[in-house]
DNA sequence: ATCCTATCCTGGCTGC
DNA sequence: TGCAGCCAGGATAGGA
């Protein structure tokens, strides 16, 4: 599942293969994808236009477009579980789950593809208009231990479901929760509330090194979906200590990984290194 | 304010 | 071996 290191990822890797380039024609295969746009309306918006910045937010990735020098709105893309994105010739055969292909000006296209249909790549006129309600960039300078703990204070949430919010953080997912908590030595059903100065402050240090590691290893493959835009699995699955290891031995203590549901999502804990 | 449930989808897994 | 049925999972909306 695509979550922050993931999108970094494939931004870093699609960004010199995008930027620069101008959108010449595109292909919509399944109209859901775009958002609430229709089709002639989107072709209108995009075809003619120059990517000229590539970024991320969160999980969400962005293409700034520009026509005669003048912004002219975003393409922004989320893939939600299953969405796979590939910067390929336009004779490739993105199989049979490409959901809309861009046709690019070098011969080559942006192909979107989503085996579950969940993904979406919508034009906007204004990027902030999809992503204003993003909490903070767990990576930014902003995002610091007395930030985190006045944030943590400030609610009364379970903490699993509130690093899930991407109104509270922008860019944990399940997997990067489950690890970051395990790292840190909080329970997933801890109240926000209760989380000291000092155990805030550990929680940042977990979250921002756990995200930062995943980068470093191009994220995490876990099941068979995620790859990069060259179509390689990342490699940080090999460091969960927790996520997907029910019933294994947990590797600092020994004890049994167990796996909880916490508002509905699985939930992968050490009983013992982990604490209410 | 917070929580819970349903919705959207389909590949892959489980169990018979 | 075949097949029906269940499940995961991010975001969002609506109800409690």
């Amino acid at each position: 599942m695509p979550e922050l290191p993931e999108v970094e990822t494939i931004a870093r890797l699609i960004r010199p293969r995008l930027e620069g380039r101008r959108i010449e024609g595109c292909e919509v295969r399944w109209t859901r994808t775009l958002g609430g746009l229709s089709r002639p309306a989107f072709e209108r918006a995009v075809v003619g236009a120059r990517l000229s910045r590539v970024w991320r937010r969160g999980k969400y990735l962005v293409a700034d477009l520009e026509s005669r020098g003048r912004s002219r709105g975003a393409l922004v893309g989320h893939l939600r579980m299953t969405g796979r994105v590939h910067v390929e010739p336009t004779s490739w055969d993105p199989g049979p789950y490409l959901k809309v292909r861009l046709e690019l000006d070098d011969d080559t296209s942006f192909y979107f593809i989503d085996v579950r249909k969940f993904a979406r790549l919508r034009f906007t006129p204004e990027p902030q208009l999809l992503l204003g309600s993003l909490g903070p960039e767990p990576l930014s300078d902003g995002f610091t231990p007395a930030f985190l703990a006045d944030s943590l204070r400030s609610r009364r949430r379970m903490l699993k479901p509130l690093l899930l919010d991407q109104t509270f953080l922008a860019g944990v997912g399940n997997i990067y929760a489950d690890e970051s908590l395990f790292r840190a030595g909080l329970h997933p059903l801890t109240r926000s509330d209760r989380v000291g100065p000092a155990r805030s402050a550990r929680l940042c240090a977990e979250i921002r090194s756990t995200l930062q590691e995943a980068i470093g290893r191009e994220g995490s493959s876990f099941d068979t979906f995620y790859r990069t835009p060259e179509g390689n699995p990342g490699g940080y699955q090999d460091e969960f200590k927790v996520y997907g290891r029910a019933g294994k031995p947990c590797l600092r203590c020994g004890g049994s990984i167990v796996r909880i549901v916490v508002g509905q999502r699985g939930t992968h804990l050490c009983p013992r290194c982990q604490h209410r």
